[in-house]
DNA sequence: TAAAAAAGTTGACCACGGTCATTTTTTTTG
DNA sequence: CAAAAAAAATGACCGTGGTCAACTTTTTTA
């Protein structure tokens, strides 16, 4: 049987965590460097790859519970009744996503997990997600000729293509809440129509 | 006035992009090295970076042209009528997104353009599907009840959402085909509902 | 408690994308 | 045509993420 992981390990691993941490709120993501960590940290760069597979897998344990924190918040509060109330609701999660362009591209490759083993933070946040929306839909005032986890899908594609036109010259015009409040009414609240 | 280009330039970067997709077709694009390009090309490694940003600006150089083949042929067929002969002309375009992880998230990368100036390959054909897809709908069966370019962006969405699952394990073991199908049903022929 | 085994740490080293001062080639000027 | 200017190419060098054989510490065995 395996063995208990060391409290050392447990330290060390802290240690590198809060270093990272403290060094996200100094400069941001994407200006992280891993020797910067290990220097704060006080261990040798190869302890770094020890504890986590690559740099990702510490930005996404990083990321991770941030995404949780305001998934709790939208779980505790009531479910929205209405589009905007739904875009109000969304709009702190979506800038939190938005915040560097480099945490929006982690948390896009973060968001399928790879295995099923390796299910991350960010990956299960995802997962959440739809269980969340799909929550607000079971007795909500929005369309009911689909199911729920259909719905959730949905919304959560719309707010990924409403955050991915924030970076684009293209489209940043608009804001993310401008752009994703025509979406979720056009799919949650359809006029019917088609053959 | 700017001089005009010279002819060396014109075949350095030829050379250049010959040995890139001769290395694609052998290894494929996350295998590629610029290494191994610039060896091949028989230029030096700084020259790669006079007639390229980065390497990504050469995937996007790459990969770019592929997805317009697949918009042309797209364009020239009739606007599908169904959801399934919709699933089914846009079947070979997922495929090439998704034909390695790499790939999807270069094209994700760049399907926004950073800067108006910057359009590339990739963020055009980005353009040019909405403006596809929106056609489809200028006359078609599908609800008529918001404008064609918000179903094309909706569209868009669903199609990025199920290939994305194509790369989560939790969700890989239903096709892209089938995920999507019933997103672009609810979608487009919503039976009408909410308030 | 000593020896053996496992867990944890280390830092020199590598791979690879990207930079830039210098050199070579081409074009322009007079 | 030679000299000057611009464009293109070069390759040694750098930054940074990641590896791994050797070493240290902790735990287990007897």
């Amino acid at each position: 049987m395996a063995r208990a992981t060391q409290k050392r390990t447990l330290e060390t691993r802290a240690r590198l965590i809060a270093a990272a941490e403290a060094i996200v709120a100094e400069v941001g993501f994407e200006a992280l460097r891993v020797e910067e960590v290990v220097l704060r940290a006080g261990t040798a760069k190869g302890t770094f790859f020890v504890h986590f597979k690559d740099k990702d897998t510490l930005m996404d344990l990083i990321i991770g519970p941030r995404i949780d924190a305001h998934l709790d918040a939208l779980q505790a509060g009531p479910a929205p009744r209405t589009i905007e109330e739904m875009t109000g609701a969304l709009m702190p999660l979506c800038d939190l996503m938005t915040c560097e362009r480099y945490v929006f591209d982690v948390i896009l490759r973060y968001s399928g997990a790879a295995g099923v083993a390796e299910i991350g933070p960010i990956a299960s946040t995802f997962g959440r997600q739809i269980e969340i929306f799909a929550q607000w839909f079971d007795d909500a005032p929005f369309r009911r000729d689909v199911t729920a986890d259909l719905l959730a899908e949905g919304v959560q594609a719309f707010v990924i293509q409403a955050m991915a036109a924030q970076f684009c010259a293209l489209h940043n015009s608009q804001s993310i809440r401008e752009r994703l409040e025509p979406y979720l009414r056009a799919w949650l609240t359809p006029a019917a129509g088609g053959t």
